[in-house]
DNA sequence: AATACAAATATTATCGTTATTTCGTTGCCG
DNA sequence: CGGCAACGAAATAACGATAATATTTGTATT
């Protein structure tokens, strides 16, 4: 099985592996918003102990995607359209942001990875969704990549993250297969590629708001 | 002894305890950057089992003020000259879209709570740094506070912490006592009273971008 | 309806295991 | 004969599991 978002086969320390795990299965809606998380239930599922499960949880709580209740455990954060919203905006300033100064930084390596990039995610299969997602993923942070501010780059990441979540929610299959993203994605490339700044920003910030203006609709 | 981020005397749990307690000693510069963390060492320092350090320090970890080494343990985050400059300018372009934001949905309990933090921080005493300190965020922060997104503030104070940390680091005394710092926080309180998002804005950014300079130098 | 008791669950501490690091010894080369 | 390097063993410290504690919640009885 595929994951998302990130690669949860290599089991480096077990926190990291609930880690992953439990992030993939929220983003990904097989936990759905407000579920509780109880730490006997994760320790016998996941097959380990309770102190790797409190630790992902706390990260994950870092991440927005789990709250932490007072002395009551933890449970799957709340979803609202005014958080899909909120992230949308943020994305298209956060992005944008980064984009220029990617572009402004970018060298030969820089504009080989994107290609590949988006290459390989135009190879993979539309079908599969979560295996597309890890690609569509690396394309988007590939252009960022250059901008030469790790902390940047970090908030854009958990930015992503938290806006697939809500893709997934509304159920993926449609919203990929009504547009051209193949195209909106294209353009991008081209724009980076040919260091137009003002167009590359512009095709970014389009595809995010036709994304969001479809996904708005079916959140909530 | 007052603490400059946060309060640490309400003891909710252990692990929030523990994390609020590191993160001061990290920021204060009272653990100096690249120092190991021991778990041994920390849990009868401060007096708690190693569950509870173990998941401040993930915590931390997220925070970006602690590095977690593969299965070595964590350690203090190193300091850079250049993630110095990285936190400046992201600081800035992060909290001019918030403050345009706040200004645009300010209304008068939120202006209130900002004139309240400026009072308040201006009858701090100066010579108290940590208490000073906290006065100073809550200030910045009440600017910010009407953005409207939660997301966005998040990230503008922790910027604001790994920030401090640098002037903690540079040495606290000399970067106030030198300009009259007073003054900068006077005209932004004044713009932002009046809704002048240009004035607001220009005068938020001054103010960084001087004590960025004088920092500068001192850093590394 | 309110209070008390019981069951469940989060939280914390302790213990055992595993991995990494450091120090010492031995062997080889200069 | 002396020094350096490499291998190995012991110590140290993180990681994971289990057990104990405290808080909360639900239920039952007064």
């Amino acid at each position: 099985m595929d994951k998302p978002v990130e690669d949860t086969a290599s089991p480096q320390s077990s926190t990291r592996r609930v880690y992953l795990t439990l992030r993939n299965d929220i983003i990904t809606g097989q936990i759905p918003p407000g579920e509780r998380l109880k730490i006997d239930v994760l320790k016998v599922a996941l097959d380990t102990g309770a102190s790797p499960v409190r630790e992902a949880l706390s990260l994950l709580t870092s991440d927005q995607l789990v709250d932490r209740l007072d002395q009551r455990g933890f449970r799957v954060a709340a979803t609202s359209r005014a958080q899909f919203q909120e992230i949308l905006n943020l994305r298209c300033n956060l992005e944008e942001l980064a984009l220029r100064d990617s572009l402004a930084n970018a060298d030969t390596a820089w504009e080989d990875a994107l290609v590949l990039a988006h290459h390989h995610m135009n190879k993979a299969d539309r079908n599969d969704v979560d295996a597309y997602e890890v690609h569509h993923k690396r394309f988007h942070m590939a252009l960022l990549a250059a901008c030469g501010s790790p902390i940047l780059l970090r908030f854009c990441s958990q930015l992503y993250d938290l806006n697939v979540r809500y893709r997934y929610l509304a159920g993926r299959a449609k919203s990929y297969s009504r547009r051209n993203v193949e195209a909106e994605h294209r353009a991008i490339l081209d724009a980076a590629v040919s260091r137009d700044m003002d167009m590359a920003c512009t095709s970014l910030m389009d595809h995010y708001r036709k994304t969001g203006a479809f996904l708005a609709e079916q959140v909530d």
